[in-house]
DNA sequence: ATTTTGAACTTGCAAATTGCAAGCGTCTCA
DNA sequence: TGAGACGCTTGCAATTTGCAAGTTCAAAAT
């Protein structure tokens, strides 16, 4: 389900970077495809991972958000970020984040989970 | 680099599954093609995460194994797999494997770092 | 010494997936 | 009521995948 590049990176953009709406998705940097990213969310979405619900704000946008068995997917987002910041010196870690991934990986599993906007209604 | 389903599961199994020759991934039940399976070794290796040696006893086999790189990605199998068992009810994880991934994810990676097989002159 | 087997690929080709550009439908705000 | 913004969908060319059928080279069998 989620060995596929784009996938990881919405998951990605989702946990720890704030994207909540198909632009931020779209802006992330890697360029993803607008008809690729519509797909993705779709599968996302039918495997649970993610929620999509109408901004009650504003009916024309959209909010993604994480579901419960999305969220549980970050420790392995971190598992990457590990690897990646040891091993590819392209990949560009804040330190900070590093530091407290080495030594303390559940703990900033936990904190990232905390600080994850809640699907709306909650 | 890993965001790819084939990649992904090679490293499955030459982590945790004893694979170390071409057969052995071929054969792993996922079905990849032959094809296919070349050219993720070749991308595997030029990574620098799967070492390509000749088997000493017998210049006809080709033996595939770890490299450290590819050895420090054991963690992100295992939650990825800690993931699936949690979540997936397709996905078989031995009782034994799934109590010690909960009870204490890093001995089990460490066992599984002193239990693989070590490339060829070591 | 020659043939056969087995392991590790390579090649050709059809089918599926991806990426790009353009367009569409709905909602909001002036 | 008209102009944007937003979240898509569509069409099409290019890339990637999957399958089947070779090919190469070392080892084992005859």
């Amino acid at each position: 389900m989620i060995g596929d590049r784009w996938k990881l990176l919405i998951l990605r953009d989702l946990a720890l970077k704030g994207a909540r709406r198909y632009r931020d998705f779209l802006e992330a940097g890697e360029g993803i495809a607008t008809n690729i990213l519509a797909s993705r969310l779709i599968q996302l979405e039918a495997a649970g991972i993610v929620n999509r619900q109408q901004d009650p704000e504003n009916a024309a946008r959209t909010i993604y958000s994480l579901t419960p068995k999305g969220v549980d997917l970050v420790p392995v987002l971190l598992a990457m970020i590990a690897w990646s910041a040891q091993w590819d010196p392209e990949t560009e870690v804040p330190v900070r984040f590093e530091r407290a991934l080495k030594r303390n990986p559940k703990a900033l599993a936990k904190e990232i989970r905390d600080e994850l906007p809640k699907p709306v209604g909650e």
